[in-house]
DNA sequence: AACTATTTATAAGA
DNA sequence: TTCTTATAAATAGTT
């Protein structure tokens, strides 16, 4: 975000996390209260640090928005609730976190240790084949978007052109007689074109 | 903010409040997002729309978050159940198929119709990342098993001597002057060894 | 804790 | 809704 830009991957440094955590801490309480302040929501959010201390916001109130929750929600310990479990629309970002969470447990779990090497062959492949599916998505819509800007940039380039001439020839009919002819230059060389960027599969080691 | 700033207060237009709630919303679950990978934080954020629809993200997941939160802070209504349905270790086949059922998901579903250059690039991250450490596992497990193979052939080639050398020893002691010095063959080679398979962690990228 | 150089979020407009 | 863009806000690394 700043002096460089960080990946989104657990910092190392424990300085620095604890540092970072105090820091995104405030700053999401504080986008939490403006979000329920400015469109009348009501918002709660909990976080407990890597070392279990809690913290926590609530508007109007934690308990009126965790009761809510649990009514709306089903309260997954506290018995019965009349059937409004699936009318919660999960967040995009959430489900593609959870299926994430999911996938990192596999790989990053013990689970790992406990596999034989029939179950680890098969997983590999698993990961193979995905990570190539994967890539092949990331291609294609790297690809549209590049030629989404290559459009962009011909139609103003079009523009700036027709605009130029225009202007040379007001100048050659206003001028002719005064001070000669005097064009004016294109501000945009014709062959300024966005390249495709490497996406570059062959790489895939780094 | 942008074009213009703005005061925190409730916008007034329904319009413009309902636009902003669903930038914001998505900003807000993403700092938390971000936050709870970074710091290694749990984090939960449960939003209900002022028409009162629920939006919620958690990480590990919003049971976990909640239930810590209950024990942490006193749940108000239900009183305590300590260790009910979440200490139950499922079965280990079984948790890894559904895993691999989910993982499936993630790239055979929709999901990747739907995901941003940003997110899938992250997703390809992952998964690259993954199948570096399912490698690494996998040589160490199958080297491993052949240095076990090794080692008992090594085993049972010494005791195949040792027998043979005590049959020859017998042999010559029974028969010496009767058939003449005869010596049991050895039933194997001396450098007959299991060589390790290559696993290639170099192909990562294909 | 304060400072900034940058990145990120986002209000308004299309 | 989704995209664009100018500008406000958040924040990583530094002091």
């Amino acid at each position: 975000m700043v002096r460089t830009k960080i990946k989104i991957k657990r910092i190392e440094n424990a300085t620095t996390r604890q540092v970072t955590f105090s820091k995104r801490r405030g700053g999401l309480f504080k986008k939490a209260h403006d979000l329920s302040v400015l469109c009348d929501a009501e918002v709660a959010v909990i976080i407990f640090s890597s070392k279990g201390k809690l913290f926590h916001f609530g508007n109007p109130s934690m308990e009126t928005v965790l009761k809510r929750y649990m009514k709306a929600n089903g309260d997954p310990k506290a018995g019965d609730n009349g059937s409004s479990t699936d009318n919660v629309e999960a967040d995009h970002l959430t489900v593609f976190t959870e299926k994430l969470k999911l996938l990192q447990s596999v790989v990053i779990g013990d689970d790992l240790e406990r596999l034989s090497v029939r179950d680890i062959i098969y997983l590999e492949q698993q990961f193979h084949e995905n990570l190539g599916r994967i890539r092949a998505k990331k291609d294609e819509l790297m690809l549209e978007r590049n030629n989404d800007l290559m459009q962009k940039m011909a139609d103003t380039r079009r523009r700036t052109n027709v605009n130029t001439s225009m202007l040379n020839r007001l100048a050659d009919f206003c001028s002719s007689d005064i001070i000669g002819s005097r064009t004016f230059v294109e501000n945009e060389p014709a062959d300024h074109v966005v390249g495709v960027p490497r996406t570059d599969t062959s790489r895939a080691g780094r």
